[in-house]
DNA sequence: CTAGGGTTAG
């Protein structure tokens, strides 16, 4: 675990000097009757500097502590201070904070003013009071441009594209021209396919370089998969702020560059941009590809607290889930702690990393804390909750919340939930009910769900769902490899060849090819990728030979090769021996015990899940090795000690 | 006068 730095305190940087900023934080700090006649004599307009401070820096507690200080000591806000106030209160859950203001505004008349009834719109909007947000917009005397985009964005956030779209030409019509800000917010919901018919719009009416809509046609691209236009994009975009940094930034993580990614920071930083808080999040977001080194994200981390942002809400939900997806979920948990506020997300954040490392009880707990904060609950925290259940086993507990979500919370299950609750059904054998629940949902089994069934198949030697289960992911996913390549083998172990052999054909005619499985371990600050049977590394030898040893001191142990896991068409069992012992992480992993001391334990990263014989592999190594091995697959975490895996194979 | 809208995290 890495030591983290207290952040409690920070020192904002001040326009007036050191001294009057003491005597600020003293005033805030104690009542004492000195430090709050000195607050007393500090002009209103200091405070407001002081409030605007903390509303940029994400400092939701510090500015509403100075607000209310503010307002008991009788100093009457202007319409700057009630605008830095609610863009406060629209980051916080509680939207009681915000009516509060609200009435403020309405007695003081401070309504009236265009900036500070946009930012109440915005409030309301953003705290997902649709309704309230439109009275007030409605109920504004003066509109402006940032009014109206306000509200469509509003819309947008709360999912009301057909109203946005309406209030985007209701706008049009009533003669107010819209910006490169309501381009950019309407460009979310255009899909790629208006992209080049708003960017003709765009042309024609603000012929200024794409300054502020270029992030959002970069973006549009992005979602397309279009990473080449979105450069091109990027280019065009004169002078590049940092919206349009952090959206190039985040296109190159979508991609899984992170090197690239992290390119872009370092680049923007150079040229004398300041990243913000978007920009960390997304970066640290970057940092939990397989591929990305466990030090990046610290480093990003360090970053972070240097340039004070650790304490923002978003950048520390991304660290939680960057920590746990590293491997590393005592930091996830000391980051969470220290959480001065947590939002929904950053419950589930933590709820989710738990799940993954196998840790359904503190996944539990967790949840069972939420709910006894009466927290706000939504779909993902669910998901959370109940991929816990499934990644242990606990039937009886899935059951439970599953039900507690329809009808505690009312929240309408979606294909997610449904699928966990599958593949809970399924990994406890009760494939009978696993079954009833694929025909009674309300969605057609998506290729996930698929998925799962194919696997239940196969234990349960199960040729009919087998069948059935291939072709609707060859039809539902015609790239994926997985229902071709079982077709294929349950075609041949039936000696049917004539059908294997179509199977086979219909791959090639479509040009399916099996995912490459890549394991990476990162030793002495450097990453290592490998790939089955390969033998580009240096020490390549010593590898092979290494794992030739461990084979046979572990088939002493009492292990042996399951070669029901190779999916490859040969009929020599010794052939298929071979394959198996060359999978990825083993290579991975033999690397790792030749080049760490004896007691370093080794972290793998793969990109595929770990087939049952490699899993079977590694608890005996861990065992006759006295390794301590952590494993994260595509889905989860397997911490491997003594011989056994978090897991207690159940995953 | 300053301030409000657009990007981000599970």
């Amino acid at each position: 675990m890495i030591a983290l730095i207290n952040t409690s305190i920070t020192t904002p940087i001040l326009r007036y000097g050191r001294y009057q900023f003491d005597c600020y934080i003293s005033s805030l700090q104690n009542s004492h009757a000195v430090a709050q006649q000195l607050f007393d004599e500090t002009p209103l307009k200091q405070h407001n500097q002081m409030l605007f401070h903390y509303s940029r820096n994400g400092q939701t507690p510090e500015a509403l502590n100075l607000f209310l200080s503010l307002y008991r000591s009788g100093l009457s806000p202007t319409k700057y201070t009630m605008s830095c106030v609610l863009n406060v209160c629209a980051r916080c859950f509680d939207g009681r904070v915000g009516e509060h203001v609200h009435c403020q505004c309405v007695k003081s008349g401070l309504v009236h003013h265009v900036c500070v009834g946009t930012c109440l719109l915005d409030m309301y909007m953003k705290t997902g009071n649709v309704r309230n947000g439109r009275r007030v917009f409605d109920e504004m005397g003066h509109k402006d441009v940032v009014s109206w985009t306000a509200v469509i964005s509003g819309y947008l956030l709360n999912g009301g594209t057909v109203e946005a779209l309406k209030v985007f030409s209701q706008m049009k019509r009533e003669g107010v021209k819209p910006n490169g800000f309501t381009y950019s917010a309407i460009l979310a919901v255009t899909h790629g396919v208006f992209i080049s018919e708003i960017l003709a719009e765009v042309i024609k009416t603000n012929n200024d370089k794409l300054s502020n809509v270029g992030a959002a046609l970069l973006r549009g691209f992005i979602t397309m998969g279009n990473i080449h236009d979105a450069g091109k994009v990027f280019e065009q975009i004169e002078p590049k702020n940092i919206v349009a940094w952090t959206a190039m930034l985040v296109g190159y993580a979508q991609a899984g560059e992170t090197d690239e990614a992290a390119k872009i920071f370092h680049q923007l930083t150079k040229e004398g941009i300041k990243p913000n808080e978007y920009t960390f999040s997304s970066m640290i977001k970057a940092c939990t590809a397989p591929a990305a080194s466990a030090e990046l994200g610290k480093q990003f981390h360090a970053c972070a607290i240097k340039m004070r942002f650790n304490n923002h809400l978003s950048v520390s939900n991304s660290l939680v889930t960057m920590y746990a997806k590293r491997g590393d979920i005592d930091s996830a948990h000391e980051v969470f702690k220290r959480q001065k506020e947590r939002s929904l997300v950053s419950w589930s954040s933590m709820i989710s990393g738990y799940a993954q490392h196998g840790q359904a009880k503190k996944a539990l707990e967790v949840f069972e804390e939420m709910l006894n904060r009466n927290m706000e609950m939504d779909a993902i925290a669910f998901t959370g909750v109940l991929s816990a259940c499934t990644h242990a086993g606990l039937v009886n507990k899935g059951e439970y919340y599953f039900n507690v979500m329809i009808n505690d919370h009312h929240i309408n299950p979606t294909m997610e939930h449904y699928s966990c609750m599958i593949d809970l059904y399924r990994r406890a054998g009760m494939l009978e009910k696993a079954m009833d629940i694929v025909k009674n949902m309300p969605f057609h089994p998506n290729a996930g769900v698929w998925r799962i069934l194919l696997a239940a198949s196969r234990v349960h030697h199960d040729m009919k769902l087998g069948k059935l289960a291939a072709e609707n992911i060859i039809s539902l996913e015609p790239q994926d490899a997985a229902g071709y390549v079982e077709l294929y083998n349950m075609y041949a172990a039936a000696g049917n060849w004539h059908d294997a052999v179509n199977v086979k054909k219909l791959m090639h005619e479509r040009k399916v090819k099996k995912e490459t499985g890549y394991s990476w371990i990162e030793v002495k600050n450097k990453t290592y990728a490998f790939k089955s049977g390969d033998s580009y590394h240096p020490l390549s030898k010593h590898i092979y030979s290494k794992l030739s040893e461990l084979n046979i001191r572990l088939k002493e142990a009492g292990y042996q090769p399951d070669t029901n896991s190779v999916v490859h068409d040969i009929d020599d069992n010794e052939q298929k021996e071979t394959i198996l012992s060359h999978h990825s992480e083993r290579l991975a992993i033999a690397f790792g015990l030749i080049a760490t001391l004896p007691d370093f334990p080794i972290h793998i990263v793969k990109n595929l899940r770990v087939c049952g014989d490699c899993h079977n592999f590694i608890k005996l190594v861990s065992l006759v090795e006295q390794r301590y091995i952590v494993v994260r697959d595509r889905k989860r975490f397997h911490h491997f000690k003594g011989g056994l895996c978090s897991c207690g194979d159940y995953w």
